[in-house]
RNA sequence: GCGGAUGUGGUGAAAUUGGUAUACACGCCAGACUUAGGAUCUGGUGCUUUACGGCGUGGAGGUUCGAGUCCUCUCAUCCGCACCA
């Protein structure tokens, strides 16, 4: 009978859902092992890039439980967000049921492919039971301070008509639609990841060589973390007057506290507090105010393309060592959102400083000798400052800062890149945000027994406005405090933050779903998890949230974990063509079709075949073929199997090619080991195997076909599950899928070995010795080998490496 | 600018970590079988040279008996961050 993928996988799909197979023990005992791929959002299809994280995915869960670990491998649905609500514009259907339908879809999709989900740990993020949890975790956040409300300036995307968090905004357009983001102020809600900057910058250490060190680099960049001196400039008294009293101060940081004698400037930002002042009392000139306003109508990415501007505000301040009156300026450079959006400069010693001095004629003062030219931004010693003069600048950061904390006008700090998490969206199809707004109890959250706040139903989604706030009365309430009507807020929460506990809920037995959102056993248990396999493009954002959201939880109680996953896979994109596969590109290739055409275990084995996992995959249809030829040829190999079980083979009554057969056999078999836990090579466990079926077919031993399959289908059963299990079936009752292998090292013992024979470090013959050659026996046959390259030479060195080569270095005579 | 990675046949890629470079697969060439072949099977396939040989892992040096692998410099490509004071 010849391979006929569909009714082989059918088949054996059925009966591993009917044996309910791949569910986790529920007794915590035995050693375990959390598989997980990143969950999909149900876009309605899958797509090849899913069919690769799945694939690789199933490959480590099929492999442990083979390895007799309790292997959680779960799968669900990241079902929030934008696309939703753009399919119910544009189809008229209601997101739930787009959602809910597309799931359904993509479920029967997944299941052809023989993934070894766990099918009882299941769910949507936007299923209403996950909701409940999720608003409890949100205000206990709020009780501990963690989360706040308040109004600024955020980053808003015209055409998702939402608030976006710093992480989601690439290149100053929107991460979902590439709409340019505008600046909007606007009240929203915060989580202080800030506060957990340290933490989570420290922990990256634990992930050293776990994690793909691109993305340990990504996120400390993210982070974000320095150290420096942060101060206050007194304003002048005449500046104090201008200023109507008001401010007598600000705040500036620096890293550079050692080139604080070179200081000839201090610059604001646009939004800065005085310069704010200044604009809205009319104290500066016309064309003055004009120019700021236009600045702070412009994004950071346009700023800086403008190239350096900047403003006399006609203020001064006096610097805190010298007592000199110093010019303050506004500049389109220095950020509203970082460091309090105040600068000294010295232009001396910084790039961005000199630019603007040099253009605007300000004064240029040396304070660190070295170098020529200006700015000098490297090492070197003081000059010009004071009593600090002749000190290395190294040196002189950290005295300058004590001498500030001693003076007590300044202290040490540090400051993020990390700006604190928008979570708010003023969109429907995401979790409300479980808070009440009292006219007279203020912000108030929502009572945990009332939990979960569900969406209603009835919306219109029009794309125009936030579908809750339009809402009749869904938004109207009591007040849980003190009962009075009050109004419900209608901002829902970002997508992200289902993402980022939903390994928990996975961990979490299904039968406390109803009671707990995260059962601390469970956790403890099966988390971190031990690989996690994804796109590298959730360097930051998920993976930041998720380490976030984990050491939060962990604070509050829940569980005791520190990082949520141990090592990280970051697959490479799937291409056509050298380009990513994508619809508007019309360069996909539809799992479903070629599933249809060779089968899942095609599929599977192409995808890890083609190229290792971390690599992007360009995708080549006769590649394919030639997945489906050496599946059809494995399949075919099953008539040359005598025995039902591992046969006891006598090496010494082998030809030389079953002999080799057997060597290559058992090379794929440690292979195995290594790929999974070290180096994730699947291309040549894949190769290994390919290498063993020649090997064999180039001989007719019995038993040692016998034994080979036995092996082969025992290693390639993680990668092409439904043929090798039923061709275990057949020849060995799948005894051999559960069975312990073990290498056998006398099938590596070898009659004779071939030596090569290198002169001069060039590889010149070969010689045949015995294993039990001596040294000097091999070196004698070598140099009788090699007679005719060593005429007129003189051996300087004799170099054997045992099994391997003989090397005899020569000069001439 | 800063940071991370990657450079090996016509192509995707290997190389037990310093020991026969190009395994495995695709493609290509030749042959067999076939009414036919875009099916299947067999053999060949780094470059160069008539040959002996020579040259070959982005480039240039170095260490070593021996370097794709280690060191120094350099070039190219990709990715991330980007006025963070």
């Amino acid at each position: 009978m010849s391979y006929n993928p569909n009714e082989i996988e059918a088949k054996w799909q059925k009966k591993w859902d009917d044996e309910k197979a791949f569910e986790p023990d529920d007794a915590l005992t035995r050693k375990k092992k959390y598989i997980l791929s990143m969950f999909p959002f149900p876009s309605g299809r899958l797509h090849m890039g899913h069919v690769r994280n799945y694939a690789i995915g199933d490959a480590f869960a099929r492999y442990y439980r083979k390895q007799d670990f309790n292997v959680l491998h779960p799968i669900g649905w990241d079902a929030f967000g934008m696309p939703a609500e753009n399919a119910a514009i544009k189809h008229g259907k209601h997101p739930k049921d787009w959602t809910y339908s597309n799931i359904d879809y993509m479920r029967k999709e997944l299941n052809t492919l023989g993934l070894s989900f766990s099918k009882t740990r299941e769910f949507a993020t936007c299923d209403e039971l996950y909701t409940k949890w999720e608003q409890e975790f949100i205000i206990r956040m709020f009780e501990e301070g963690l989360l706040y409300r308040e109004s600024t300036t955020v980053n808003w995307c015209e055409d998702c008509h939402t608030v976006l968090a710093n992480e989601q905004v690439e290149e100053g357009c929107c991460w979902r639609c590439d709409n340019p983001v505008e600046l909007k102020e606007m009240p929203g809600y915060y989580l202080d990841i800030i506060k957990y900057a340290d933490d989570l910058l420290g922990d990256l250490k634990q992930l050293e060589g776990k994690w793909p060190n691109q993305v340990l680099t990504m996120q400390e960049n993210w982070i974000g973390k320095s150290q420096g001196l942060e101060f206050e400039f007194e304003l002048s008294e005449e500046s104090k007057a201008k200023l109507g009293g008001k401010f007598e101060k600000f705040t500036v940081f620096t890293t550079r506290p050692d080139t604080i004698f070179g200081v000839t400037y201090s610059a604001l930002a646009a939004e800065h507090p005085i310069t704010k002042y200044l604009l809205d009392h009319n104290l500066l000139d016309n064309e003055t105010a004009e120019k700021i306003v236009t600045i702070t109508n412009m994004t950071e990415i346009e700023r800086a393309k403008e190239g350096k501007e900047g403003y006399d505000l006609g203020l001064t301040v006096i610097h805190p060592l010298t007592r000199e009156e110093i010019p303050v300026w506004t500049a389109n450079f220095v950020l509203a959102s970082y460091g309090g959006g105040a600068v000294m400069s010295v232009p001396a010693h910084d790039e961005r400083d000199f630019e603007f001095a040099t253009k605007y004629d300000l004064p240029i003062k040396r304070v660190i000798a070295g170098g020529e030219e200006l700015p000098y931004t490297a090492e070197g010693t003081l000059e010009n400052s004071d009593m600090f003069t002749g000190i290395p600048n190294v040196d002189a950061k950290k005295e300058i800062i004590s001498m500030f904390e001693a003076k007590e006008v300044g202290k040490g700090t540090t400051n993020y890149k990390l700006r604190n998490w928008g979570i708010s969206r003023q969109r429907y199809w995401g979790a409300p945000i479980p808070f009440v707004h009292c006219d007279d109890c203020g912000l108030v959250a929502e009572k945990v027994e009332n939990l979960p706040i569900a969406l209603p139903e009835d919306v219109e989604i029009t794309g125009e406005g936030n579908p809750l706030e339009n809402h009749p009365t869904w938004k109207n309430c009591a007040c849980p405090k003190c009962g009075k009507d009050a109004r419900r807020e209608t901002d829902t929460l970002d997508t992200f933050v289902q993402s980022s506990w939903y390994q928990f809920r996975y961990a979490t037995n299904p039968k406390k779903w109803n009671k707990v959102g995260i059962d601390k056993e469970d956790a403890n248990y099966w988390l971190g998890v031990d690989q996690y396999i994804g796109g590298i493009e959730h360097a930051i954002l998920h993976l930041l949230y998720a380490r976030f959201f984990t050491k939060v939880l962990r604070d509050l109680g829940y569980h005791d974990i520190d990082e949520p996953f141990e090592n990280l896979l970051t697959q490479g994109m799937v291409l056509m063509d050298g380009a990513k596969m994508s619809k508007s590109k019309g360069n996909t290739v539809d799992p479903d079709a070629l599933v249809e055409k060779y089968g899942a275990d095609t599929a599977r084995l192409f995808t890890l075949f083609a190229a290792p996992p971390a690599k992007e995959l360009e995708w080549n249809d006769s590649a394919v073929e030639g997945a489906f030829r050496f599946i059809k040829k494995l399949y075919d190999r099953k008539e040359k199997v005598t025995g039902s079980t591992l046969p006891n083979i006598d090496q010494s009554t082998l030809s030389k090619e079953s002999k080799l057969a057997r060597v290559k056999v058992y090379e794929a078999l440690p292979k195995s080991t290594d790929v999974y836990e070290k180096t994730f090579a699947f291309n040549t466990l894949i190769a290994a195997c390919m290498e063993a079926l020649n090997a064999l077919d180039k001989q007719d031993n019995e038993d040692v076909w016998t034994e080979g399959m036995y092996i082969m289908l025992n290693l390639l059963e993680p990668i092409i599950p439904h043929v090798t299990t039923e061709l275990s079936e057949m020849l060995f009752a799948r005894e051999n899928l559960g069975a312990k292998l073990e290498v056998k090292e006398e099938v590596f013992v070898q009659d004779s070995i071939a030596y090569m024979v290198m002169i001069g470090g060039k590889k010149r013959t070969e010689i045949e010795m015995s294993p039990s050659a001596s040294n000097d026996e091999i070196l004698t046959a070598a140099k009788e080998a090699g007679a005719k390259w060593l005429e007129g030479m003189t051996i300087v060195k004799e170099i054997v490496v045992p099994n391997k080569l003989v090397n005899l270095a020569v000069k001439p005579a």
